[in-house]
DNA sequence: TCCGAAATAT
DNA sequence: CATATTTCGG
């Protein structure tokens, strides 16, 4: 017996390329804008790190400035085209969900269960910067539907499919694998309500109980449009996150997958170039 | 207030 | 078209 039979995840691990995950859960969700924005930039050699006083800024309340001239319409700024005042009319960017984003998430959820998986918890134990509640509960909406759905296929409790060819594919279902599919599912998920407090987890709860901060997050003019979109194999291994900077660590002889590459895509799409803010894990998942 | 699903936007 | 955001009702 084996002390982790009873973590699924703990099967990720090994088929995780990077097994170096033991970092207590917290990760800071910066949007590589932000970071920009904020200058943060990685210095070369060295190990940086100072204890100094973290960066600038971290503008803890861009929102409500200046209270001057709200309260009356009259300020549409609408046109602004070049120089725009990211300062009010925050409208946060698209959250884009990481595989390793979204495994957290799944982690999360995993040791709530899914009965404790609100929306709130899950953003708590996350602990991810940024993320808000409306992320995380939309999020959960759609994985709460790719589970009924796998169920429903698989678990064919439904009996038969008379007439019907039934067809159950056990996995990977060409209709419904965008994301979830390709992402861990933790097997006992739809059980039925099973009293709380029993899952023991590895876990930390850091975010759970943050130090003063205030709503610190996105702000900051955006002013290019970064897309880091990489493309996401159809049922293949997670590709490795984008660093934002090479930060070679001395190991890591061999692998070097050289499938991390941030090819421009070109945003000739229908709808035009679009701004993207995709948070990026500081680290390794 | 918060969660849950629908509706809407991108 | 898929996915994320926003709105609406409980």
């Amino acid at each position: 017996m084996r002390e982790d039979d009873s973590n699924w995840f703990s099967k990720w691990d090994q088929e995780l390329p990077s097994p170096d995950e033991l970092m207590p859960l917290s990760q800071t969700l910066i949007t590589p804008d932000l970071a920009l924005a904020f200058d943060i930039r990685n210095p070369d050699s060295s190990i940086n790190n100072n204890n100094h006083h973290p960066p600038p800024p971290p503008p803890p309340v861009p929102i409500q400035p200046s209270s001057a001239d709200f309260g009356d319409s009259g300020d549409f700024v609408s046109g602004a085209g070049a120089g725009d005042e990211p300062a009010r009319t925050l409208k946060r960017p698209r959250l884009v969900w990481t595989p390793q984003l979204h495994k957290r998430f799944v982690d999360a959820v995993g040791h709530l269960g899914i009965k404790n998986a609100v929306p709130k918890t899950i953003m708590q134990l996350m602990s991810v910067d940024g993320l808000t509640r409306e992320n995380v509960a939309s999020h959960l909406q759609k994985y709460r539907l790719y589970l009924k759905r796998m169920q429903g296929i698989s678990g064919g409790s439904g009996g038969g499919v008379s007439g019907g060819a039934g067809l159950v594919s056990p996995v990977s279902d060409p209709a419904t694998d965008h994301l979830f599919a390709s992402s861990p599912v933790p097997p006992h998920f739809l059980h039925s309500s099973r009293a709380n407090s029993d899952h023991f987890l590895p876990f930390v709860p850091v975010g759970a109980l943050q130090h003063h901060h205030q709503m610190a997050a996105a702000a900051a003019a955006q002013y290019h449009r970064q897309v880091a979109h990489f493309g996401s194999p159809p049922n293949g291994q997670f590709e490795h996150p984008f660093l934002a900077r090479p930060v070679h660590r001395i190991g890591t002889p061999v692998t070097t997958p050289a499938t991390n590459y941030s090819e421009d895509l070109d945003s000739s799409n229908g709808t035009g170039g679009r701004k993207v803010l995709t948070l990026f894990p500081t680290g390794n998942d």
